[in-house]
DNA sequence: ACACGACTTGCACAGTTCTTCAAGTCATGT
DNA sequence: ACATGACTTGAAGAACTGTGCAAGTCGTGT
């Protein structure tokens, strides 16, 4: 049963590696929220926001509690935040590295 | 015109989320290494190998450059040592939460 | 010019992940 | 007890990714 480290970061980069659980990342980072506030948020399904919060439920990487009739979802490390705000330094640099992508990237940039 | 930043932080992720890349990386992170080094350090087909190289490269994560005879490669953001470290530093805290996964996690964790 | 070692690329098959629809659960208000 | 709003789960097909083999390129030594 002996899970090597490379894989187990590997499994972990690839529960960040879609672009609805890094919104839902970045929007409990700031505080907690409910399943509806979230949908209000993330242009998606309420059933496949819902299966996206189950990979990370899944991966401990959040929590969720029920509150009201309602989920409330809380991020579970709280160094979370340390490690989006390090992707966002080196995706900076790369991008000025590149200095021209940002014009092909833009396609359905409107939402965000 | 700004990029869809969740989109392109996702991408960066998927990026990392693969057992050989993490390792490309590490090995990387500590100095530069031919192909064929790498190649000794990570059990995979050479072809395989080189699949994960472009991918990396594709993303701007590594440079190639021949020295004699060899195709050297090198990281090209020094900060990807950082983000690794916040990784482990997350991925230890879950283990750490989740109680029973830390033996598996020794093996090499020495210096990662 | 030729062979060889060191890599990379193309490709087909297999396995994995996403998306959506339909159905199901659960707690609260009437 | 029933309806409703708030979510979750199951499942099927589409889309994407990874793997290994065969073939190809590139540079160096003979």
């Amino acid at each position: 049963m002996s899970i090597p480290l490379y894989q187990a970061k590997a499994e972990f980069f690839k529960t960040l590696g879609h672009p609805a659980r890094i919104r839902i990342l970045e929007l409990l980072s700031e505080r907690d929220h409910a399943v509806h506030e979230l949908l209000a948020e993330i242009a998606i399904e309420p059933s496949s926001l819902s299966q996206q919060l189950a990979v990370l439920r899944r991966t401990s990487m959040v929590v969720s509690r029920r509150d009201s009739g309602q989920v409330v979802y809380s991020v579970s490390v709280p160094e979370v935040r340390d490690l989006l705000a390090a992707a966002r330094l080196i995706l900076s640099g790369i991008v000025a590295a590149q200095g021209d992508l940002e014009d092909e990237l833009s396609p359905m940039s409107a939402v965000h």
